[in-house]
DNA sequence: ATGATAATCTGAACGCGTTCAAGTGCCGAG
DNA sequence: CTCGGCACTTGAACGCGTTCAGATTATCAT
């Protein structure tokens, strides 16, 4: 019988009370928001003492990020389907921005926490050092999104579109994070009306009356993510 | 001689004591920056007890809002005599954005207190109802600034101006808070390139070939500023 | 079984921003 | 002169995220 104790434990029993802990605060990250959950009170739920929820995340901070990286592990097959059913710009981009909002639906007062510093140097800013794996991936996909979609731009500025259109879906979900309408409606608003708009600039984009705009705007793309 | 010791007093002798702690503050911030720096420290260097700072400023935020609302104060009759002599919009721009990078390049550390936080329920985020009153005086420089200035846009757009142009300053003043390039050569590179690109953009944005444009621009403009 | 070693867990304690009951000193009315 | 009230000041104490020395438990070679 030792031996089916020891298959049911197969997955570690640390591996256990590490989820606990995570289930434990997320409840209560969604419920009460990240800054009014207290670590104590996530150490309380999850029947642990707080030092064990630091055995387990090196922070408050962490537990955010471990929910992060699971949620994008979690969308990464979707949007890619979906990418791959899709043809035009426009419906790989709703492929991927309306899996996200469908997905941080039920977390939007967690997902808060990741969109509320600018700070590079804050762990949960957007464009922190700690984010950057995550963020290179959702720039990938992008650039899939981007590739052989009939868009077609000077080559001084096509390389940056990815990382351009990671930018516009931040400002979407920024918008969309502190929309206080119902059911977030002005976002889904946003959402169609910039969508529509970004399309129709693209296409103009490739006009030679803009040949003035296309220089300008490599330079200024080059030094922005030259190094940073 | 108790006259003339009570007009020397007359500014009253708790006002040196809230300044004392308020240079106090600020010398260790900009040192420091805002988050190393500690109320016991500062109240120490003002030589009080914390209480004491307490009992002149709501919470270690209310003190850097005290300096950017003494910075506003004093750059906005500069900035409005610079508006005065320049008639061009980037001209005008210049004016406005140049000032404040001279007034906060000493205090660049201090000033990633308040571009840190984009979530407008932060009392220092720039979107805050406590920045409110400060935020609306930038934009009315901006909507001077854009007044007769030649610039011509749709009248769904027009009343925005202002506000757009108030969103490019922080985006720019983002940016150099952060650039760690030496003497913000980044930053100041960005500065010339994207003020060259506005005033293209903004003669570009008068064509009649973008008039799709204009009608989705004027239906996003109204819905983001809309109420929030 | 039996230690030894590592993995897991505990809760007191630290430094932080902030609060507050209790002082201290000053000033004007009596 | 003096006393009541008010502006100002104090520092201990609170709740927070976090750390850490030590206790407990699991693992496993012997």
């Amino acid at each position: 019988m030792s031996e089916t104790d020891a298959v049911k434990k197969s997955p570690k029993k640390s591996e256990e009370t590490r989820a606990r802990i995570l289930e434990a605060a997320l409840s209560i990250f969604r419920e009460r928001g990240f800054e009014r959950a207290t670590m104590r009170e996530i150490a309380t739920e999850a029947e642990v003492a707080v030092g064990a929820a630091y055995y387990y995340f090196d922070s408050k901070d962490a537990i955010v990020m471990a929910f992060y990286e699971r949620a994008q592990a979690a969308m990464q097959p979707e949007i890619a389907a979906r990418l791959d059913r899709a043809k035009t710009l426009e419906a790989r981009l709703r492929a991927i921005v309306s899996t996200k909002f469908e997905y941080f639906a039920p977390n939007r007062k967690l997902l808060a926490a990741l969109t509320a510093h600018t700070d590079p140097e804050h762990p949960l800013s957007p464009f922190s050092r700690e984010c950057a794996s995550i963020r290179a991936e959702d720039v990938a996909q992008f650039d899939r999104a981007a590739a052989d979609s009939g868009v077609s731009l000077p080559p001084t500025i096509a390389p940056y579109l990815g990382r351009l259109l990671w930018m516009y879906q931040m400002g979407l979900i920024l918008f969309w994070v502190y929309d206080r309408s119902e059911e977030q409606a002005r976002t889904m608003f946003l959402y169609e009306k910039t969508l529509k708009m970004l399309t129709v600039g693209l296409k103009l984009a490739g006009f030679p009356l803009l040949r003035p705009l296309h220089k300008l705007a490599g330079e200024l793309l080059a030094v922005v993510y030259g190094d940073a």
